[in-house]
Parts: C-alpha cells; structure tokens; sequence
DNA sequence: CCGAATATCTCGACGGGCGAGATAGCCGGC
DNA sequence: GCCGGCTATCTCGCCCGTCGAGATATTCGG
C-alpha cells in the first residue's frame, strides 16, 4: 500500500520527501474511505448514504437545503438512483423531503433527529482524533499544513474536473 | 460541503485554523474518492477495481505479490467478491494468476501490460498536478506536512480498526 | 392557454457484493 | 503412507444499489 509512486523517487532528499508525502495522502484518503464505509456498515448504511447524508447536513447548515437533482450531481448519480438514495433515508428516519414552496417542483432535504445524532457520532471521535494530533504542532506549522492542504484539495478538484470532461471509453474486452 | 465541523469553531485563530484544516482533509479524501470513481469509470472499471489494482501493483513493486485473501482483507471484501473481481480483472488484460510453486493452494497476482499501463496513465497526471503544489513549499515546510500527515494517516487509521471491530448493529426499519 | 423546459419519480435490467458450501492442497500425528 | 483438520480459493444463488428511459408534475414565456 505504499511506496509505487510513480517510480519518480529521486535521490535527493526534497525528491524523497514529495515521495513520502505523496504516499500519506494517498494511505490517508485510502483510510478515509474505509472509514466511511465501515461507519456507514456498522450503521446498516451504505457509503453513499453517508456521503448523502454529509451533504445535506453541509447544505442546510450552511442555510441553503439541497435537492435531490443538486445531490445526485454532488454524488455524481442518476435521478433514479438520487430517488431511490433518498427514500432509504427518508424511510430510515435520517432525512425529511418537503416541498419548495416557491418553485413546487422542487423537492428540499432537512435532516430529521436521527440523521444529526448520526453524524456528529461520525465526525465526534473523528474530531477527537484529529484534534489530538493538532495538539503537537505549532501554530506556525498548522499554517503551513492548511496552506498545503488547501493548494492540493484545489487542485485535486480540478484533476476530478478534468477526468469528469474526458469521455468514458467504449468498454473493452478480454484482449481487445 | 464545508464548514460542518462539529461546531467545534472556537473563537481563537488556532480554532479556527483547525477547522479549516479538518474541511481541507474531508474535501481532499472526497475528492479523492471522486477522482478515482471518475477515473475507473474512464476506463470501464469500478472503483474497486481500481483499489484492487494499485493494492496489486504495490505489492508486486515490494517485491511480494498478493494473494486473494490478502487483497481481500486489505479491500474488506469476501472471498466470493475478491474470485469475481480477479475474475474481472483478467479478463479485461490488467492482471495475471500464477500458482504458488511452493503452496500450491495459494495464487500470487501479478500485473498485466495493460494494469501497468493503466495505473501508470492514473498516477502521472496526478504526480504532475502534485509535484506542482509541492514545488511551492520550502524542504522545512514539506517536512512539516509529512509529519502532519504521517501522523493524521496513523490516527485514522486507528480509527478505522476501531469502527470495524465495533459490532455492526441489526438494521433497523422506519422509525424504529 | 399552449408548448418547451425543468424537477422528480417509476420501473425493468444489470452487476457487484455477500456468505454458505464445495474443492484442492498443506501439514502434523500415528 | 494416510487420516483428519486446516487453509486458500472458487462456485453459486440471492440481495440491493445503480442506471437509464420514460412518466408525471410544475414553471414560465409568449
């Protein structure tokens, strides 16, 4: 799980270094994942779920409800998969579907008492963890950290963006 | 798709500044997590196939190639999932089984031309994009980052082993 | 009021994942 | 040598999340 790289190590110690750090982000969203995932299993849900979920509790917190058409584009799903998604949560008790009054085609998501209990369950110990590590570093260091992590969630963002524009390739088989 | 936190804001810059820097991590795994999707997606694969085939290729570049069930523990799949993704990835040309000749139970994955290929068309781009950002950071700045990372990626980890080892609960329907 | 556009939902098909059981090969004791 | 238990992988039937095409409801401009 670690160390292919791109086969770009150097010799140097800079080129060794962006290798190591190249490899922790990697283990580290790798982790993130399982996370996820694992959470999401032991709450009887599904990754999707809980990234549904995230999102809806971002947007209404934020003071802005999401739709199901803006979910599925965050998740990156169908419409049918976006209605399915929900009535499992709604069903579960997590989230709540209520009419926009203004435009009543529209559909906004609220988060009911289950699915806010479930998310700060999530991101407390989460929190706890992360913040212990924090403890060791210096305010000058977290700056330093924030502006990498900052520069490189940019621009993996644009890398996702790129791959998103490029076209699926017509599936191939066996030896093509 | 920020600014959740757990409300734990506090008032103080370094409060602040940890709750920039946990947005920046949960948006960097995401993204992450999209990047891969979209790019599997690319190329006829899903996403664990995509985690199957850097799992292979890096234990190949160790110079110890996977077996099955490693790769299904390191995945957290079932043993029926891991022959269907194998089964999966040899027929489209990305990896190989060879027998062990010395435990002839065992099946040791190796990658194929087109595996290769493919995880090295995921991680150049990717290492470009990275070796970018990290061109903007001092040697004492990117060891900083490493040690912060390294240490967040233990952390969660830890997390991680934890949730799983947690029972899941019975699933529960409605309202409960 | 009509027609085009938008938002969501319905439904049938597909495919990945699960898990119990089958199969093949290893190893220690006798 | 061979029997029994163990390990590694595979087979198979089932479940459920996703897709995508089409249906339905609502808005808005003319």
């Amino acid at each position: 799980m670690a160390g292919h790289g791109t086969d770009r190590r150097r010799d140097d110690p800079r080129g060794r270094m962006i290798s190591e750090i190249t490899d922790d982000l990697r283990r580290y969203s790798v982790d993130a994942q399982h996370v996820g995932h694992a959470f999401a299993a032991l709450h009887g849900l599904n990754a999707t779920d809980l990234h549904a979920l995230i999102a809806v509790m971002d947007a209404e917190l934020a003071g802005d409800p999401i739709t199901p058409g803006r979910l599925g584009e965050q998740l990156n799903l169908s419409s049918g998969s976006v209605t399915a998604l929900i009535d499992r949560l709604e069903r579960a008790g997590h989230i709540r579907r209520d009419r926009d009054t203004a435009d009543r085609r529209k559909i906004l998501l609220h988060y009911a008492d289950r699915g806010a209990a479930l998310a700060m369950e999530f991101f407390q110990p989460l929190g706890s963890r992360t913040d212990r590590v924090m403890a060791r570093f210096t305010d000058e260091e977290l700056a330093v950290v924030h502006r990498f992590m900052a520069e490189m969630s940019a621009s993996l963002r644009e890398h996702r963006d790129a791959i998103r524009a490029a076209r699926p390739e017509p599936p191939r088989r066996a030896v093509d």
